[in-house]
DNA sequence: GAAAAAAGTTGAGCGCGTTCAAGTTTACAG
DNA sequence: CTGTAAACTTGAACGCGCTCAACTTTTTTC
């Protein structure tokens, strides 16, 4: 079944991928030129394309494997939320946050977030969008817990306000990306009072 | 004053930057080649680099233009909002939106936001920014003068609800410019039902 | 009005993402 | 083991945004 050429190429692929996520950490994005790339994952510049279709389908790669672990425990964290709406929503959302910058940089966000409003037609668009749809499902599932638990009024249209908390956060988060000198603490604090007062409101009395 | 090298230099400007915003709708940003505008705009390439320090840049002069007169009318929408959270809410953002085609492409609006998302440092990225600054400020604007009225709850922090607002009213253009086959009327359809549901949070039991 | 200085214009050339025709390696049949 | 087909790799070449040294035009000086 997996004949030297499968492995060889599995190989190639992982090589190039693993090259492209340490260079774009450690050079940035921009400053990687593809034939460095190429180099160091021991492959010509025409290799690369063969398993890529751009440059910003290594990137879009590289952000799919960070989603897709954070997706993963965010399930739990939304499976059993602690106590109360904003200590319920701030779990999840300072969770998103705070694991965003371990594989990646903030201009990696940036470039990423630029593609995929920039070329949405795009496989690697779709990809990118396809990972924010599911996070906002997950937003949307924390408030259906929520209410199921009686801390959010039944009145609420969950999904109505699952797009809306994430809408926000994902706007807060592009704000984040965008300055260099803001701080994971700067915010989560800011979020917090936006959360805070959105709780406020959707809250049932008894909580 | 106005010599004959001041006379020259303004024509200059003026016949680029509107050969820019021609072809920029006709053909599309990507598909536009800066040779071909300067030859537009009968000057050479370099030229068009003396007065505009990239391509993003004079996206970005055309989206000034449009944003500036969607502020001016949009002041006087604030002056004066119909009555309710709601219908005042949506005669801003309903008019914000409506507007948004008038000059520009959806292609021109994903260019320019990718560009201020990707390249936050350069004036570019800052002067979009600003802009989106100063409508964010219109819309708390907005609610500030629906709580004067006692339309909203006194309760309500007004800035924090007007970045909550404009934060979702943002993403949600940007979905509405991601997909060409979105309509204007879907677009406002969804952020009535958002706002509605919004609006009964925060409005006063009187209104 | 001529000459010098200042200001602006020009387009060939560079860098880098991307392509594709030619070459190489692997798989498979007999 | 040989010949052939299929699959994959390669890097020179291309397109386009952008730069800058050489040139041209306008303004200023005397």
């Amino acid at each position: 079944m997996a004949g030297l050429r499968d492995r060889q190429k599995a190989d190639r692929e992982r090589r190039i991928l693993s090259a492209a996520v340490t260079m774009f950490r450690a050079k940035g994005y921009r400053a990687v030129r593809l034939e460095d790339l190429a180099e160091r994952a021991d492959v010509s510049v025409g290799t690369v394309y063969n398993y890529y279709r751009t440059k910003g389908d290594l990137l879009i790669a590289a952000v799919a494997m960070e989603v897709e672990e954070v997706l993963e425990t965010g399930a739990t964290i939304v499976a059993t939320p602690p106590p109360g709406v904003e200590p319920a929503l701030m779990a999840l959302i300072g969770f998103y946050y705070d694991h965003s910058l371990e594989y990646l940089s903030k201009e990696m966000w940036r470039t990423a977030m630029a593609l995929s409003i920039e070329a949405p037609e795009t496989p690697n668009g779709q990809r990118y969008s396809a990972l924010d749809s599911r996070l906002e499902a997950q937003v949307t599932e924390m408030i259906r817990v929520l209410k199921r638990r009686g801390e959010v009024r039944a009145d609420i249209d969950s999904t109505a306000m699952g797009q809306f908390v994430f809408n926000n956060l994902n706007m807060m988060f592009i704000e984040f990306v965008k300055d260099d000198a803001m701080t994971l603490d700067a915010l989560r604090e800011t979020v917090t009072v936006q959360m805070r007062a959105l709780a406020r409101m959707i809250a049932t009395e008894a909580a």
